[in-house]
DNA sequence: CATGAATGAGCATTCATTCAT
DNA sequence: CATGAATGAATGCTCATTCAT
């Protein structure tokens, strides 16, 4: 009979990420065992270094392709261009829906950065300043054109991205409300979070 | 004869205490050895026993202790009363100076969660559930007296406070901004991202 | 491909149920660790693992397959029928010489009872009632018969095994007696024990 | 106020006694702590030093008293003379009721012999011996008048005592037969084992 | 491609014991 | 006479990892 492509092994390493990630979610990298993932996946604790050389790299595998997923996913987005509002709200519900969606992945990327060895830090921290560089250079455009008010970029950036991220620490797939609803509450969040405060010189100027 | 108060005894359990958060917030409560943290501390892994039965008590105990201390001093703080904005911008300037202050209890309230048993668990979520609730019940005044928009309580609720606490991820004392301007700041995407979206009725209605 | 029937793993397993109970025997169930067990097997301590959960159920695995192979070699031992005195005699004998040739096992059996958690303890109990119940069949037989005097069956029963099993205590192989002598020598003992006291009537009677 | 005589010190003394043989005999000697103990006392760990320099001392000054106090009541039992089965059912009967009486000392005595250091080990066999020479004596002086069939004289002493001593595995306190019934069937089954088979001779000498 | 057996280090926890007070 | 604090070694057990098969 012939193989699948891709044959058994590599059927065999998306077990193991999917696995990985549903565990390292649910108990911490350091609460999970390489047994109790073999286990998960159906092999022997031996049989996942085949795969992938140690833990720390298995994880350092995974944060990285997620990172590379969603930067991937982000560019792939249609995206409205030079309205930094509709563009921030864009951003924002990119965000959401992408992050309620992979909730295991997620979690695992902004909790496990503790875990990483210094190399695999700073591999990591170079994807997610990559993915944070569209949301600075939005509200710098915004603030710029008046439209958002923004005393202090970096720390605004980083706020905005916490706000939007907390979400999946509660979010449950089947809860009262959907990724679209949740994306919409938290664009109108971060949208008025950096809003400009006084639109009113609309009243008298023509500008 | 009677001991000295205050003695021996006393000053090696704070040390456990301070030490643990330390190091718990640096390498995850799954991530330090009783060892270690007894070594951090200055004595033998055995003597940690002698002030807390288990390790896992031990991290129960700090995360309720520490989110006591935060409900007193949220208690014991000079607030605004009737004026929902303004007691949002001091609910929030108290939680970032208060969370700053203390990043690493902080951070191993936030993270550890899921290092509890059921039991610790429920009465650590009780605590944070009171410390929220003021913050509910701010938003919900504020959106009755039409000074916020507030489309729904809860997410907006956790949103904010997620927004407010991410800060502990990054901020180093001795960094760019001190605690006052972090708290400033913070305060102000707060107040923005619920408040009420049209001031504008001012250009055309005499109210 | 297959790996050889009997290959290192059951070799590895027997020799840990020799190991332990020797030891077990010598220095009783808590005063033998889990290192001293391994370093006698010639493994580290983290193999005995491999093959028994915990060392609570090593033993109990070892008490319930003792009394197994007793119970069975009585089953399988060449016995007289409806003669109590002959029936009586066989026990001791056979009771003896298969206690003599496995003192470490028997003493452990003996000895560990109150190391069982409850669990274990009433299945390992279960067992060694099983094999006394033919005793007491053999006793109450012969009492109904006129040739035993049994004023009280189960203690009865109780001491003659006390008897017949505390040769164990002191008996070593190359000892002044083989296990052929000794095995006569209490069945001799067990048998007048219970013998009917008065066969006087022979003096006087046809009979 | 008056101290008792002995003192605190001397009451407490007894408590650890007390107390010892209680969880030894219960769990063993390896398996009761040091701090279990003095609790069960209502001291401090440290305290028991007081009194014992080691818990093995403990326990060989434990096994010696009992053994001492066993071997002045053997002295003080009021005892036929120059009448071996009655000297034997005397022996058989004292025994068992000075153990049933005594169950977790003896029950200490006879178990925990492996746990002892050489020195103390041959302290306590030398006590042991002595209190069995009696048995010795009688079963010789019963067997040299034709009383008794001995032949086999120390293995006769050891069946003895292991039959008699069996008892205190099982009886409780308040069981269903007291301490003087039980006497009374262990020491008539002493005398059936060892009584000499035959007193047919009765019948036809003038003897 | 995977197993089954094993290692050696490490874990949380408990131990008998010491000693200043 | 006793405590409260601590030690240092040991306990049962789990871990990531290796490797012959």
């Amino acid at each position: 009979m012939a193989r699948t492509i891709g044959s058994e092994g590599a059927r065999t390493e998306a077990a193991i990420r999917e696995a990985a990630a549903r565990l390292f979610a649910r108990h911490g990298f350091e609460g999970v065992s390489m047994r109790r993932l073999a286990e998960e996946v159906g092999v022997q604790a031996g049989a996942l270094y085949r795969y992938f050389p140690t833990k720390q790299a298995l994880l350092a595998d995974m944060m990285a392709d997620h990172l590379r997923r969603l930067l991937d996913a982000w560019e792939a987005e249609p995206k409205p261009r030079a309205d930094p509002p509709a563009e921030l709200a864009a951003f924002a519900r990119f965000h959401v829906r992408y992050h309620v969606d992979r909730r295991d992945e997620v979690f695992v990327n902004y909790m496990e950065l503790r875990s990483l060895a210094p190399d695999h830090f700073s591999q990591i921290a170079a994807l997610r300043d990559a993915y944070e560089a569209p949301l600075r250079d939005i509200l710098a455009r915004g603030a710029r054109a008046g439209q958002f008010h923004v005393p202090d970029l970096p720390v605004t950036a980083m706020a905005l991205v916490a706000m939007l991220t907390g979400v999946t620490r509660w979010a449950r797939p089947g809860g009262r409300l959907d990724a679209d609803a949740l994306a919409d509450l938290h664009a109108a969040l971060a949208l008025g979070a950096v809003r400009a405060p006084h639109p009113e010189p609309s009243c008298f100027t023509p500008a």
